[in-house]
DNA sequence: CGACCCGGGTTACACGTGTAAGTTTGGTGG
DNA sequence: CCACCAAACTTACACGTGTAACCCGGGTCG
């Protein structure tokens, strides 16, 4: 290794070749609004620092201004499925757009610092998946870091998909369908219960609404046979259709269905949340509730910018991104 | 908003506090090993910069050592599932312990400037997903960051898995359950090429090495009747089991068969990849390849601490992670 | 006893950028 | 002809760190 190490171009350089001060070429390449600059000068600058494939230190103009152009999504530790990475894929494109950079951390277990991470990065904004104690978010807003809370608490306000919506949808597509009897088929994966909770809660807001009993809870493990017991259990207890935390745990209940020698829908129905790619290749195909998200990613970036320039966070309009996808489970 | 905007603790305030210079504080807090610091003063120094909260600037340590503490992975456009998400949070673990910082990428499509990423940040590694020219690699390698190839390529180094070698397991796993016409389950999506091709590639070779017929190829979408078409082509053909690009077209072909009102494994025996947790909810549960993704993350960590001290990446232990997982459809 | 060294610090500079405050023009009104 | 001004720049400083180079007091050795 000779480690030449070619140093990296600054705007010094580019000063240099375009025969101007650095200060120049920092308010061409800004075009900061205060400062007049000759077009000839202009376009000297910018096709000096074009030659010389210039592009600024993130790290100095962070250290100058104070903050970066950097929007950091801090997911918990649930397994992420093609929804998530769909919306996020979204959500880079749109904050792109307004010239901030998306950087996803993955959430992992033996993780302590939290904190450091965003006293470190600091980023412009914070898109919190994880929960955060009240005092760490006033921290990072007086830290002049805008937080967008995006997991699904009950009391307060989110710029996350409304859960209870989702259960709710599940529920009246069931009660619709004339069924009185319902379950909830919950996941066997403590991460998720931030999910699970609001949704159960959901189903249950619509059962009280329309006068039905309390939906029988019962935790399904992505295992056939234990899904079996679930079933038989339901049935027992007069249930004629669940709902299913997500698409997989539906699955499960699918086939705890077949492995008790029942039908779907016939004995039961089953409706799931998510609209994986394989839940209409599921005998029979699976009716589910998806929520649509480039829109949460669009309006997520949109809850990004406003909130940086102080303004409050537009509201979701969760009611036309949630929808019930209707096939033959139930 | 009367933005008192808490001005950041910085170093000099944790000097103050503990009545040591600037200097001292940075020798405690790095333990640089050429300097020698009292017993006394460090203690003083460590709960100074504990009472105070302090977490120093990563801009200003990156502008001064000229290298960033965060490994930036980068991920090309198509759809992660719940594997890369394992994967992703192994990784990250790994690297945390190491004292760096994982922060991933997703691609979207009207991206540009790929190139503008790794310039800004300026991370101490690149975990590259993406498929770079030589010519950027060099770049990145000659501005002192160290890459980690992670992308499937045929040809040169890279730490990738070894899809041929997946595509292999599945063939000999058919094979050796007495098959000898195959055929190949292609996805429908342009995206993943990458992975398919050396798959497709390793099928290939385990049938020329068995002097057994090419495999059949098909493009199965994911929805009943195409799969159904596709199946009953295969069955023309004669091929009696499939190897499918992944699980969720393994699936596609379960419900193509279930469509043709034929049977898996008696009339189609049909094996996928990634054992993704609806895999053993089919019916038949799915026989699937699955590698050990957390494996994978370990060794993508090791691998750029390697590159990063200048060593050579380690052999990624293929054979041990690839595993075929018998169930019921093959 | 002087030379020397070494533990335990401090002072000073550099990293690359944004921007407020000055400086030189050429033009213009009085 | 002088005062003044706007345009078009340049000079100078600050952001928070890491680290090389210097400094000082006290022990050790010849």
């Amino acid at each position: 290794m000779a480690e030449p190490t070619t140093k990296r171009v600054t705007s010094a350089d580019v000063a240099r070749v375009a025969g101007v001060s650095r200060a120049t070429v920092s308010y061409v390449l800004n075009d900061t609004p205060r400062q007049t600059i000759s077009a000839g000068t202009r376009t000297r600058v910018l096709d000096a620092a074009a030659r010389l494939g210039y592009s600024p230190s993130a790290a100095a103009r962070t250290l100058r201004t104070g903050r970066s152009d950097v929007v950091l999504c801090l997911l918990p530790d649930w397994p992420i499925g093609p929804e998530v990475g769909s919306m996020l894929s979204q959500l880079s494109s749109a904050l792109t757009r307004h010239g901030l950079t998306l950087v996803v951390h993955p959430g992992n277990r033996q993780e302590r610092p939290m904190t450091e991470l965003w006293k470190a990065i600091t980023p412009a904004a914070v898109i919190a998946y994880t929960e955060f104690s009240d005092a760490e978010i006033a921290a990072m807003r007086s830290a002049g870091v805008a937080v967008v809370e995006a997991v699904p608490r009950r009391r307060g306000r989110s710029s996350a998909v409304p859960q209870e919506l989702v259960g709710r949808r599940q529920a009246e597509h069931l009660i619709r369908a004339g069924h009185t009897h319902l379950g909830y088929a919950y996941p066997d994966d403590q991460r998720v219960r931030f999910f699970a909770e609001p949704r159960l809660a959901g189903v249950r807001a619509a059962c009280v609404a329309q006068r039905l009993p309390t939906p029988v809870g019962l935790t399904v493990p992505l295992d056939p046979a234990a899904a079996s017991d679930a079933v038989r259990r339901w049935q027992a207890a007069g249930v004629t259709a669940v709902c299913a935390y997500n698409d997989e745990v539906a699955l499960a209940v699918l086939a705890g269905v077949r492995g008790a020698g029942l039908s779907v829908p016939a004995d039961l129905a089953v409706i799931g949340v998510d609209d994986i790619p394989t839940a209409r290749l599921a005998d029979p195909p699976l009716t589910t509730v998806t929520t649509d998200q480039a829109a949460v990613g669009a309006h997520l970036a949109a809850a990004v910018v406003a909130v940086m320039s102080g303004r409050a966070a537009p509201e979701l309009p969760a009611p036309d991104i949630v929808r019930v996808v209707t096939r033959g489970s139930a």
